[in-house]
DNA sequence: CAGGCATATACTGATATAGGTATATAGCCT
DNA sequence: AGGCTATATACCTATATCAGTATATGCCTG
C-alpha cells in the first residue's frame, strides 16, 4: 500500500480518520459509529497504522487508536506546491502566466494562430 | 473514479500535476518529460479532467493542459479537520488531552489498569 | 476454568484499474 | 490529396483491493 495518498484514497479510511479527531476510539466504538462490520474495520486500521495515520496502545482486550501527525504532513507538504494556484483567484492571472510562459513556445509558426 | 483523493492516489497522475505546476504543457512534452508511453499520458489526463484537476485547450493538433484548482481545495479542506493535530509538535498535549477525555472512558474498571 | 467479549487474521470472490499494444481521429504541410 | 504529427480510444491482461464470512487469539469475569 505505502503511499499515504493511496491510504485516503479510501471512502471508509477517510471517516475513521476524521472520527479520530475528536479523541482516540476502539475498534469496537469506531464500528459502532460507522456503521461498519468489524473485520473490516480492523483491516482498515491495520492499512493505516502500516502507513503511520495511525498508532494503538492496549487496553485490556481493546485496542485504542489514536491519530498520528506524520503522513499528514506528508500530504499537505505535496499540496503545498499548488497552493500557489488556487489560494487567490488567480485562474485569469495564472493564465495570464501560462501565456507568457508557456513550456516551449506552441510553436514555430506562420501567421499567429491561437485557436481558442 | 470520482473522489479527487483517488484520482491523486496514483503516482503518475501526481508527476504530471507537477509538472504543471510550472506552466500549461502539451501531451507530448509530459511524455518526453516523464518518459511515459503517449497512450497513458492520454488516458491519465483524461482521469484529471474528468476529476477537474486540469483544463486543456486546442493548439492545432495539440492540446495544452493546465492546472484547475477546485479539486486542490477540496483536499485541502479536508486536510485541513487535521492541522490541529500536527501544526505544532503537540504530541504531547495532544495524548495528555485524549486521556482527559476518552469517548467513553476506557471502562468502568475496579481497579485503574492502565496497560502501557 | 469456562464462557464471553474484543480484535485480528485467513480465505474467497468480485471489481476496478494500470499498463501495453494497436488503431482511430484530426489537423497540418507540401 | 497524401503523408506526417499529435492525441485519443479500444481492447486485453495482470494485479490489487474491497467486501464478506469464518475462524483464531487473547484477556477478562464469574
Amino acid at each position: 500500500m505505502e503511499s499515504a495518498f493511496a491510504v485516503i484514497a479510501e471512502p471508509n479510511r477517510r471517516a475513521i480518520l476524521s472520527l479520530l479527531i475528536s479523541s482516540q476510539q476502539s475498534v469496537g466504538e469506531i464500528e459502532r459509529r460507522l456503521r461498519m462490520p468489524q473485520p473490516a474495520v480492523s483491516k482498515h486500521l491495520r492499512v493505516l497504522r502500516d502507513a503511520g495515520f495511525v498508532e494503538s496502545t492496549v487496553d485490556a482486550q481493546r485496542r485504542l487508536y489514536r491519530l498520528r501527525p506524520e503522513p499528514f504532513r506528508e500530504v499537505d507538504a505535496w499540496l503545498g506546491q499548488f497552493r500557489r494556484i488556487w489560494s487567490a483567484h488567480l485562474d485569469a492571472l495564472e493564465r495570464h502566466l501560462d501565456r507568457l510562459h508557456p513550456s516551449p513556445p506552441p510553436r514555430k509558426t506562420r501567421k499567429p494562430r491561437r485557436k481558442r
